[in-house]
RNA sequence: GUGGCUAUGGUGUAGAGGCAACACAGCGGGUUGUGGUCCCGUUAUCAUGGGUUCGAUUCCCAUUAGCCACCCCA
């Protein structure tokens, strides 16, 4: 708790113990000492301040937005969720289940962990809730916390934040444009100017034959590879694609494409989604190399940047999705078709705050309500529910005694008005209006102050 | 997970082996009850632990955290 500060502090001597009074030794946490490493967020959490939340506000404002337009219902999925969930549904190998989660035994022997993503969260909730017996597609979306054991660097958190929109139960390529064009309008709604890479995997045949015909290839220039690339070679092929090495530019000219190995209907899909695209004008790539890290995706794929030119710096992906028409089956459910993406909210913000450093302040107020002296003070206190009842915007700061702090405070919350209350006036059923713009002041009557203030701001009093 | 760089008040910075400086923000005040300017005062376990030294915030080591590249992704 703070507080006021009117004595002088104790002079500070040397050592942490004169810092601050003896806690009573009745406590049963010591108090921390010196030789204690201080108190802080652990690695890769971060605190979301009060200065951050506007653009907080208006990611959240704006994905709910789009999802009344598009006609996506809201669901919360839990935290934690079984372990085999994420191994089923998000992929054994992949690097998010094999080395970037939280999970655990719980004191029962259940075996959990921290959702690294929710895709798998959602549609595990689809397969548990017979959604399958609404009406086809089922349109979810959420947003809230997900959690990857990363090595933590900028833009890169083991606590981050997404909003994630899913469409399970239909096939239809417009869906996976559809998708594609409500992630778009989101982040331009938010002021940016994205770009989308956009792929296709095809079905899982023709994508294990793209694989074996990729990693033939390779072998074959097995010498020229680098060992990350060797290593790549062995546990995900499709990424030697994007490697960064020099030599993989030349490499990559030769090497099978995907395009190629797509089978039929994969192929009619994807030029389809892209018809769609070109119909709405949405600014998109094609990536032959784009390969996301979830095994459940399928034909479409896509990934969102801020602009065409930082696509090569690290972090710089803002979100992606794609089909996953595998994933529901995977999980139990009839086989039935799905598609999503997810937005990284956490990434957004700081692009948002690069746009616009300072948000509006929030703590603006209409009215001030000043006060001198015990009665003073008692009556503004009164005062003040009767303004917020009203439905008036003031502010006050009671535990200040002298009227020049206040009205220090009254000017920096960008009062109109200031109302001053003293004992003169409180004995005289009165209070002080100043016009913070003029200086100038006038008295009113102190029971008619709300609908004086009300007049003064223009709002109707009935 | 691998390699590298960094760490000084709330924030941004300066500094040097011997009293830690500046700006902004914060708090208090500038004679009794009036703001935006001005003036004064005040606000630092120099990340943590250890070592070297008469003396370390400064040099060395470890720890922790952040950042950068890789890895990977949002």
């Amino acid at each position: 708790m703070s507080s006021k500060q009117s004595q002088p502090m104790q002079k500070r001597s040397s050592g942490f113990s004169a810092h601050k009074p003896a806690l009573p030794e009745l406590l049963t946490n010591p108090p921390l000492r010196k030789g204690m490493h201080p108190i802080q967020v652990v690695r890769g959490m971060r605190d979301l301040l009060p200065s951050d939340q506007p653009y907080w506000k208006q990611m959240e404002d704006m994905a709910e937005r789009m999802a009344m337009d598009y006609g996506y219902a809201r669901i919360d999925t839990p935290l934690i969720e079984d372990y085999s969930l994420f191994i089923r549904g998000v992929g054994k190998v992949t690097d998010i289940v094999e080395k970037e989660m939280f999970h655990w035994e719980t004191p029962g022997g259940e075996h959990v962990g921290l959702r690294p993503e929710s895709t798998a969260s959602v549609a595990r909730a689809y397969v548990q809730h017979g959604m399958l017996n609404l009406p086809q597609p089922v349109k979810l979306w959420n947003i809230g916390p997900m959690f990857r054991y990363d090595r933590p660097q900028a833009g890169r958190f083991r606590q981050f934040y997404q909003a994630s929109f899913e469409c399970i139960g239909e096939a239809d390529p417009i869906v996976d444009a559809q998708l594609i064009i409500v992630s778009w309008n989101l982040l331009k709604g938010l002021g940016l100017d994205p770009t989308v890479k956009v792929n296709s995997l095809g079905n899982p045949e023709s994508r294990l034959n793209y694989k074996n015909a990729l990693v033939s290839y390779f072998r074959g220039k097995r010498s020229q590879l680098s060992e990350e690339d060797k290593k790549r070679l062995v546990k995900n092929p499709l990424r030697l694609l994007d490697s960064k090495e020099p030599n993989m530019q030349e490499l990559k000219a030769e090497a099978p494409q995907m395009v190629d190995w797509l089978d039929e209907e994969s192929k009619a899909h994807f030029m389809r989604v892209l018809e769609y695209l070109d119909e709405v004008g949405v600014p998109y790539q094609l990536d032959p190399y784009l390969v996301r890290g979830l095994d459940y995706y399928t034909k479409t794929v896509f990934e969102w940047f801020a602009n065409s030119n930082d696509q090569e710096l690290a972090q710089s992906a803002l979100g992606g999705g794609g089909r996953y028409d595998l994933l529901i089956e995977l999980l139990g459910g009839r086989p039935t078709p799905g598609a999503g993406f997810s937005l990284g909210l956490d990434r957004i913000a700081s692009r948002l705050k690069e746009l616009n450093p300072t948000p509006p302040a929030k703590d603006e107020v209409d009215i001030f309500l000043a006060q001198l002296g015990e009665m003073g003070r008692k009556k503004a206190l009164g005062l003040f529910e009767e303004f917020r009842t009203a439905g008036l915007l003031v502010g006050e700061a009671f535990a200040k005694s002298s009227l020049k702090a206040q009205m220090e405070i009254a000017n920096r919350r960008k009062a109109k008005w200031t109302i001053v209350i003293g004992q003169k006036e409180v004995l005289d059923g009165t209070a002080i209006v100043r016009d913070m713009d003029s200086g100038t002041q006038e008295i009113i009557d102190a029971k008619k102050a709300v609908h004086e203030m009300k007049k003064k701001l223009g709002l109707h009093t009935q």
